[in-house]
DNA sequence: CTTTTTTAGTTAGCCGCCTAACTATCTGAC
DNA sequence: GTCAGATAGTTAGGCGGCTAACTAAAAAAG
């Protein structure tokens, strides 16, 4: 996460203090709120430290990533009845959309996995504006190289929690999630209307 | 968080299916992990629109909040038995420590406060390597017209959380953040015997 | 068929984060 | 007292986000 934040979280004493000055303030909403950045910032971290021993970044990852998904798709044997994700190579664009970046930033992550020898892009025969983007067999034996670490970092990063409380968290992530999709929502209708 | 993550999180079934090829694969800890990422990405995102509104960062509004709170205990009326934090001006270092940057990036983040006039730097008559940084009156009225949007933005991001589930929330990213700190150490300590 | 609009991708330039190297100052060992 | 090492802050340069402006090609309007 690109963001600034405090390392020591404020105590919930303080919080109640400051809901006297700020009738807005709502301590438990605003406890939640710090500590969900301050948890999804230090995961953050930590995958991307593991990441940085293999020398890539959590972008250039998402993307190969992405590709190696419609990979497996393309190439398996067929016995999957239902494909996770729609298959196929992918254009630096459907890469963006997936990925939650702009195009600008796709295409610097694509010239760095390029320059990498870890993707080609390959002009598209129907359409001249489009390329595909492809893993190389360095990228393939790369990802397969580096996901059995980041797996087991995922897996002690959560393994204080029993598979009950797991199912809460998402619970609780994805009513947030939903939350701030709304107010997201809502700031574009109102620019959009302006 | 200055990160690339999936706009739409793989279906369970993926994740299933992905453990019978990679046996480190906890799905259930590879979907918590997702989503947190995934919606502290978004809540950061919801809150970053509010503050670029009023032409400010995340970053450098975690150093107005800093100062400001050590602002607030420093002209305080004294009524408050226990500070939350230790009170006093800040130096660029202890700054630094608290947002969890390294000082060349609050170096930067304060040129930008002062360029903006809503800090002051002020050579400490004691000791000559170091600065004191203090808020100007107009980041005062800045951050006190700032706060309550800033507030109920949270609010209204947890409001679909009742207060139990809330404090059910802040325990699970505790026990995390827990974890996650513990990967931390063992990997410096790790370097450091290297 | 020509013209306008839309779309794919890139380029240019800003910002905030990082590390590494540097300057200036203080501290402590001798 | 002097000189080595620690400490505060800055500077320089890289990276990965972003927006905005641009080129080329396709699609739609006339």
């Amino acid at each position: 996460m690109p963001l600034l934040l405090l390392k020591d979280l404020p105590r919930y004493e303080c919080l109640l203090e400051g809901a006297k000055v700020f009738p807005e303030l709502d301590p438990s909403a605003c406890e939640a709120y710090l500590h969900l950045l301050r948890a999804g910032d230090e995961v953050f971290s930590v995958t991307e430290r593991n990441l940085a021993e293999h020398t890539i970044s959590q972008g250039r990852f998402g993307v190969l990533m992405l590709l190696w998904n419609s990979t497996q798709r393309r190439t398996s044997t067929g016995d999957t009845v239902e494909p996770c994700r729609p298959a196929g190579p992918r254009t630096p664009a459907e890469l963006a959309d997936a990925a939650g970046v702009t195009r600008a930033t796709m295409t610097g992550l694509i010239d760095t996995l390029e320059r990498d020898g870890l993707v080609r892009r390959e002009p598209d025969p129907d359409d001249r504006r489009m390329m595909s983007v492809r893993l190389t067999p360095k990228a393939d034996a790369f990802v397969a190289a580096l996901l059995p670490a980041h797996f087991q970092i995922m897996a002690r990063l959560m393994a204080p929690l029993s598979e009950t409380e797991r199912k809460t968290l998402v619970a609780l992530l994805t009513k947030i999630l939903q939350s701030a999709s709304e107010l997201t929502a809502t700031a574009h209708a109102l620019s959009a209307s302006s």
